[in-house]
DNA sequence: CTGACTTTGTGCGCGCGTTCACAAGCGCGT
DNA sequence: ACGCGCTTGTGAACGCGCGCACAAAGTCAG
């Protein structure tokens, strides 16, 4: 890609120090930070050491701090990081600050659990729409919202940039090239499927099989070496 | 590690090829695999080359094969792999021949919508027992099971080997402590917290919020980049 | 002001995972 | 029987991410 080196531009960029790019490992440690960083406002904790919130986080400490170092220096060497500060920080980072909207695809068992979900609010996103494609559920009143039928989808997602599928699989991938040609440019999907999407989209999948499965490798090998260890 | 050179081993070890280790990455990606083998069983093929199966899944081929090999040559040179074939060796590999069974604690929003999904059952899992701490959902039937007391959970969890946590954050430790009391040796917390477990216990979560969190960062990047273009 | 202590920020080595590229192997047509 | 083309299995190179360990930098006591 356009990773191109950045050759120190003697034109001298006004801004100080600008973030290079923010590794995807890190990217995805930063809202474990933030809880970790909220519950300890909640305490009443001003500051904090990488250690102690390396230690809420469950992650090593050497680890925490150099993912921080890549928003910046926002440590007291000998102190800490500001509380307040930091959630600041990572907040501005993941794009907190200005409100994100979200739409959600498919009202079933699982759509409906998400809508009445509570805890996306407190981390400035919220689920601004409900879509579904059967007519006998549109109008319905979900946690405040009410279902919107499929086809309104273009006048719905003005702005919104989060789309979440959870419809049935066979459906999921119409679904996704809708949301794509209405401009949505990241999608969470919960189908169980293999969705394309143009480059420019960001996709994400969550699959409760996959991790089952996982686990369940886990389990046949435990057994497996507890077998083995009696020969 | 020991990538030492292999010289040719004249001692030759007396079992013919076992598997060494399953790296993680691809134990990961064995469930994607298996799915859609299943989907190529079902339009009745009997044979699929990486090349093809890849596409299926979503991956490069070269990591396909990779992947395959690590349980075993089972493909055809000039062929392919055999589907059916294929399908038994990582159904075995990841233990779901023999019956694994599942307990689910938390019959709120989320775990209603887990107890009533069917897709768990046609991989070999199941939702096996329903516990909840509130006396006042205990009784109920859903989706053919009687939810149980959390005082129950000993009794219940004879031979069951997976744990979901689909509780409140603050009572997640809480119940994650049980079931590893109990025997569950793997669990699956669908509560935005860091559980600790014994290091014999394998833990895996599944947190929305986060996944949203790290679109919304994508999304903060993008319009950042874009404003970056005009420039 | 100085010195000791605390904690950050990071240079460095290492191991894992991904990908390319190709030789080895297998079936099929002739 | 024999080579031709297709596909697997893997050697090797590369890049990323992790974690140790330490120097730099700041605080605080006296
Ligand atoms: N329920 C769970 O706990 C669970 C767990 C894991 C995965 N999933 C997956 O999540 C998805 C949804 O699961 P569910 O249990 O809520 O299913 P569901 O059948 O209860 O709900 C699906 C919803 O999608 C709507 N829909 C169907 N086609 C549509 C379309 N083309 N456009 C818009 N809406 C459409 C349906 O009207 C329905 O309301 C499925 O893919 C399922 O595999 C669910
Ligand atoms: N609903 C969602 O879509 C969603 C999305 C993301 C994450 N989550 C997380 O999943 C978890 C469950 O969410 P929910 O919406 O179903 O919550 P919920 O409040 O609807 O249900 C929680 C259930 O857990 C039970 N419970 C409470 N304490 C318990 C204990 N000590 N032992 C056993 N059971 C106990 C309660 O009785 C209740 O039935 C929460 O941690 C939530 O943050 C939910």
């Amino acid at each position: 890609m356009d990773a191109s080196n950045l050759p120190e531009d003697a034109l001298a960029t006004p801004v100080p120090r600008r973030r290079e790019v923010v590794p995807e490992a890190t990217v995805a440690r930063l809202p474990i930070y933030l809880r970790a960083l909220h519950g300890l406002a909640d305490e009443g904790q001003t500051t904090v050491s990488s250690e102690a919130l390396a230690e809420a986080a469950g992650v090593n400490s050497a680890k925490l701090r150099k993912d921080l170092s890549h928003l910046g220096s926002y440590g007291t060497r000998g102190v800490g990081y500001d509380v307040d500060h930091l959630i600041a920080q990572i907040s501005r980072e993941l794009g907190l600050s200005r409100r994100c909207s979200v739409v959600l695809v498919g009202v079933g068992n699982l759509g409906r659990a998400l809508a009445g979900y509570g805890g996306f609010a407190s981390r400035g996103l919220a689920i601004d729409a409900l879509l579904d494609a059967d007519r006998s559920r549109v109008g319905e009143q979900i946690a405040g919202l009410t279902v919107r039928h499929m086809d309104d989808l273009p006048d719905v997602v003005t702005g919104v940039s989060i789309g979440v599928i959870a419809t049935p699989a066979d459906a999921a991938q119409e679904v996704c090239d809708r949301l794509v040609s209405a401009g949505v440019t990241s999608i969470l999907n919960f189908a169980p499927t293999v969705l394309s999407v143009p480059s420019h989209v960001d996709l994400r999948k969550v699959d409760l099989s996959i991790e089952l499965q996982i686990l369940s490798f886990h389990e046949h090998r435990k057994a497996a070496r507890a077998e083995g260890a009696l020969a």
